[in-house]
DNA sequence: GTGGTCTAGACCACT
DNA sequence: GTGGTCTAGACCACA
């Protein structure tokens, strides 16, 4: 689950399983979700590394806490993390990947051998 | 040029954009690089990183030093970092994008649209 | 009404807008107060936390519980909490307020242009 | 310099006292700000919790950094700290003040005096 | 030297 | 039980 050799910093994948649970519907806006140590446990991680996941959605508005209760999916969340995430995808990850494609000489029919 | 808020190291960011004025076939194999110096100062960095890069490129063997002249594009260099490049872009670069394509509700032939 | 994800406790905020309600005259001295209940479900709060409001007051001596009864508003209440309230006010808010105002380049004729 | 004994975290509170270096001009724009462990040792502080202002200023754009460099104002940081604080003052603080003011009965000549 | 991440563990306030 | 802050100290990559 977890990567501790990809270069991406672990509080930075965490935040990234979560949105994925979110975008994949597994986590219903408005739940709770589970808490900072639990996660920690699940992710064999330290509960600062778990935190700073939640304290990042946070402030991005994607996630609630109540406290002494939990954190919560925020209402909106979804719509909010998708347009976040698309818009990430379109104005950065397709141009680079394009134009990586082409500069190794590859077409988009390609990918889809590759894929 | 430059990012310096990027998360990749500024070394990489150069030595980068090196190979791609070799796979551009602007610098052609056998040819002379500018100096560590002038790349330096073009690019706003310490001669320091810029030697980094030019030993990165050095020690896969894209790049020669020849002690007292400069540094050469290594013959050879073209397929070297094409393949290179294209190995790491088909194991990583393809399926991790083919992932998050998915997962935001898109497919290639969108793809095709948003290039 | 209430604000979960305030930094100020949520007990505090009850207990705030308890003394609001004497000092805006609302409940009168030697009146019976909502319920713990009552102010819990009213507040979408856990009754431990309106009890802990009930308790913070009691111990100041501006609510009294009359047991199997429920909570009164203490007699001298209101003088005792307008007190208290004025002292924090003039020692500590009003000073900061000033200094805030000074750095940013207002004064207090301004202010009254906002109010 | 420093208050422990203060609700608010002393992180915010670090990062309270680099904003106001800012806005009475004692750090200028451009500028380099002292290193993450200069300032640890200045407010006697773990250098964790110095890094953690720092982080939160970069989040809104007043502060960048550069690897292995530094952190330094950000252009325009001057102005994106007073208006954002002029407007929590405005927005936020102000409004509370006048109606704690009033419930007190107090008028703003009053405050004049107090001040 | 710089920032950045992470752990381990403590302590606190709140519910 | 929950989140939140803080310390001490380690380790890493970068310039």
């Amino acid at each position: 689950m977890m990567n501790f050799s990809d270069n991406k910093p672990i509080y930075q994948q965490i935040s990234d399983f979560i949105c994925n649970q979110i975008l994949d519907k597994k986590w219903a806006e408005g739940g709770r979700m589970p808490s900072v140590r639990e996660i920690a446990v699940l992710m064999e991680v330290n509960p600062n590394t778990a935190m700073r996941a939640f304290q990042t959605l946070q402030d991005i508005g994607v996630v609630e806490n109540r406290r002494g209760i939990g954190h919560f999916v925020a209402e909106g969340a979804y719509d909010a993390v998708l347009t976040m995430k698309r818009k990430e995808f379109i104005e950065t990850d397709v141009p680079q990947f394009i134009k990586s494609m082409k500069r190794l000489g590859y077409n988009l029919d390609d990918i889809k051998g590759f894929a």
